[in-house]
DNA sequence: CTGAAAGCGCTTACAG
DNA sequence: CTGAAAGCGCTTACAG
C-alpha cells in the first residue's frame, strides 16, 4: 500500500472539474452545483483522499496549528484540559500542540514565544495559572498572537475566556458544611497568587457571614494546592484547642492531605471531622473515605476555551463564557456531633 | 508586530547567498564554508528567522508529525509519557501529535488509521496496552506507518521497541516481601490481555518458587488495574481463614484499593498487613500510609521509543532497549508478625 | 563549495 | 456556478 497519497489533482481529474472546484467543495464554499459536490466528493472517497494541511497552510499562511499552554501539577486536571482541546480542534481540522512550560514571569513568556516562532502557531489556548499572568498576555498581544483563557483573573482584556463560578461554589461547599450543623470550620487556602485562590476564600468567608459565625483566623491556614500543604495545614488544625470539626480545602489534593493528617492522629473521618475538597478529580474518589468536593467542569472549560479560540481566529468578536459546577456530598462529611 | 514573518528568501538576501545555501546550513548539511555559515547564522538570528514547517514537509513530502497513541486509564502514567516523547520531538525538530483512542481491536485500528491518514503522520508511538494489537501492527506495516513501541508483547517484529523487565522487577518486590518475613503473600493480577499482567505473575511466582514457598490459588485474585478492582480482590483475602499477611497488586492504584479495604475492615497497615503496589504512580505517595512500589521509568521508556521511531525514520535498522527499574520502599510494607 | 530551476499541493485573486 | 494562473516557502535533483 506505498502508491502515492491521492492529490488534488487526482481528484480533480476523477471527477473531471479543474481543483478550485474541489477545493471549494471540500471547504464548504458557497456557489458549488449539488451535482458538481457529489461527483466531487464521490471522487474523494473513491481515491481516499486527504488534503495535505502543509499544502494548505502554505498556500493559505495559516497554520492551523493550536498551543496548548499548561503548568499543572495535577496530571488529572492536565488530561481533561486536553481532552477538551483536542476534542474541539479535531472538530475544527486544527492540530492541537502540547506545550508544559517551567518558569514564571519573564522566562514563562520567553518560553511560550519561542513555542509560538518555532511552530508559527495560530494561537494559543492558557490554562490556569498561566491564564493569570499579565506579562504574558501583553507579549503575546504585542506579537499579534491570538489567545483564549481558561479561568482568568483579568476579565477586562480584550481576549475571550471561560471560567466557573469559584467563589459561589466555596460558598456553597461551606453553606453545606453549616448544614450539616459544624460551626468550627478551618479553610485551607489554595496557591498563593492564583486568582482561583483568593475567589474560593471569599466564598468561604461570604458563607460564614452570611450565617453571623465570626470569621477566625486561626481556623484559616495557606496551602499551595499540593497534597503535602494540605497534611502540614491540617496537622497544626488538629492541635488547635478548640480544633475544628471541619476542614475544607481549596483543592482535592490539599483535602486528600488533610485527610491523611487525620489518619495520622487517629481523628475519625466523618465522625470526629469532616473534609471536603474542591475539583472532583480522581484523588476525590481514591482517598478513604471519599472526598465530598465541587464538580469542576474542566473537560467542558477546555473544549469551550478551544471553541473561542477557533472562533476569534474565524474574526467573531470575543464573549465570555460561564460554566456551571455542581457540589458532590460523598463519605468524608458529615453531621456534626 | 504584525509584519510580515521573514522566509528563506530574506535571509538568503540578508547574507547574499543562494537560498539553497540557507537551507545546507539550516539542515546541518555538508559543503558549506565556515565562513559562508556564519554570516547565514547571523542572518537568521537578526531577522528572528524559524523555516515554516509546511513548506519544509511539503517540499520534502514529510510532515515532521509523530503520533502519541494511548489508551491508559492512569493520568498520571499517561502525562508522563507524553513529557517523555515531547521532549525528544522537540529535540528532532518534529512535533507530537496525541491520540487517545476509545475501542479495542477493529475499531482501534481503523480509529489510529483514520489518525494517521488525516494528519499525514510520518510515524507512530505506541504505548501499553495498545503496543500489544497484533492487528494494529498488522495494519500499521500494510499501510507502511513507521511505528515504535513501548512494552510490546510481540518481541519478534521488526519494529523498535523498548521495555522493562516487569517479571524481574515482580520477582524482586516478592523477595523483598519474603525478606521481611512474610510467608503468606497474596497478588492481585493487572487487567487480563495486559502482557504486563502475566510478567508480574510469572515473577511472584518465581519469587515463591525460589524460597520453596508453595503456591496458593487462593492467595492469587484477578484485577483490572484500576483501584476499585483492587479493593474488591482485598475484601476478599482479608476474609480468607488465614488471610495473608502481605497483598502485592500489580499496580499502585489496586494497592491503594487494597489499603481502602484494610482501612474499611480495621486492619492495620503495616502492623497486620504490608501491601505493596508496581508504577511509583503519584498515587503511591497520596494514599496512608505511602506505598512500597517498583518505579517504572516512564519517562525515558517514552523517551527512548520517541528516539527509536526518529531513528527508524532516518533509516536506522530497530534495536530493542531495556530500561532499569527500581524498588522503593515505603511505609506502607512492614516485618512479619 | 555554491547556485538556478522546478515542483511539492494547496489557496488567493481574478476572470468569465 | 466554474476555472486558469500565480504563488505560498521550502527541498530535490542537478549543474558547475
Amino acid at each position: 500500500m506505498s502508491t502515492r497519497r491521492s492529490s488534488i489533482n487526482d481528484v480533480a481529474k476523477a471527477a473531471g472539474v479543474a481543483i478550485k472546484t474541489v477545493s471549494r467543495v471540500l471547504n464548504n464554499e458557497p456557489n458549488v452545483r449539488q451535482e458538481t459536490s457529489a461527483k466531487v466528493l464521490a471522487a474523494v472517497k473513491r481515491l481516499n483522499y486527504h488534503p495535505s494541511l502543509s499544502a494548505r497552510s502554505l498556500a493559505s499562511r495559516r497554520s492551523y496549528l493550536v498551543g496548548l499552554v499548561y503548568e499543572n501539577p495535577s496530571a488529572n486536571y492536565t488530561i481533561e484540559v486536553q481532552r477538551g482541546a483536542l476534542a474541539r480542534c479535531r472538530e475544527g481540522k486544527f492540530l492541537l500542540l502540547l506545550h508544559e512550560v517551567a518558569g514564571r514571569g519573564e522566562e514563562l513568556t520567553r518560553d511560550v514565544l519561542a513555542f509560538a516562532n518555532q511552530t508559527h502557531l495560530d494561537g494559543l489556548i492558557i490554562t490556569p495559572p498561566l491564564s493569570e499572568s499579565v506579562e504574558l498576555m501583553a507579549a503575546l498581544d504585542e506579537h499579534g498572537l491570538p489567545f483564549s483563557r481558561i479561568a482568568p483573573s483579568d476579565l477586562k482584556h480584550r481576549s475571550p475566556y471561560v471560567d466557573m463560578d469559584d467563589a459561589g461554589a466555596a460558598r456553597e461547599m461551606t453553606a453545606y458544611l453549616l448544614g450539616l450543623g459544624h460551626r468550627r470550620i478551618a479553610f485551607i487556602i489554595g496557591r498563593t497568587g492564583h486568582h482561583a485562590s483568593e475567589l474560593r476564600l471569599l466564598g468561604y468567608k461570604a458563607a460564614l457571614k452570611a450565617q453571623k459565625i465570626p470569621f477566625a483566623p486561626d481556623y484559616v491556614r495557606q496551602g499551595d494546592f499540593l497534597f503535602d500543604s494540605g497534611l502540614q495545614a491540617a496537622r497544626q488544625l488538629l492541635t488547635l484547642p478548640k480544633r475544628p470539626t471541619a476542614i475544607f480545602a481549596a483543592n482535592d489534593d490539599m483535602a486528600a492531605g488533610a485527610l491523611m493528617a487525620a489518619h495520622e492522629m487517629g481523628v475519625a473521618v466523618p465522625d470526629e471531622l469532616s473534609v471536603a475538597g474542591f475539583d472532583d478529580a480522581a484523588i476525590s474518589r481514591t482517598v478513604w473515605p471519599p472526598l465530598t468536593t465541587i464538580r469542576q467542569p474542566t473537560y467542558d472549560l477546555a473544549y469551550t476555551a478551544a471553541d473561542l479560540l477557533l472562533q476569534a481566529l474565524e474574526g467573531a468578536p470575543p464573549k465570555p463564557v460561564r460554566l456551571p459546577h455542581q457540589l458532590i456530598a460523598r463519605a468524608s462529611t458529615g453531621k456534626a456531633k
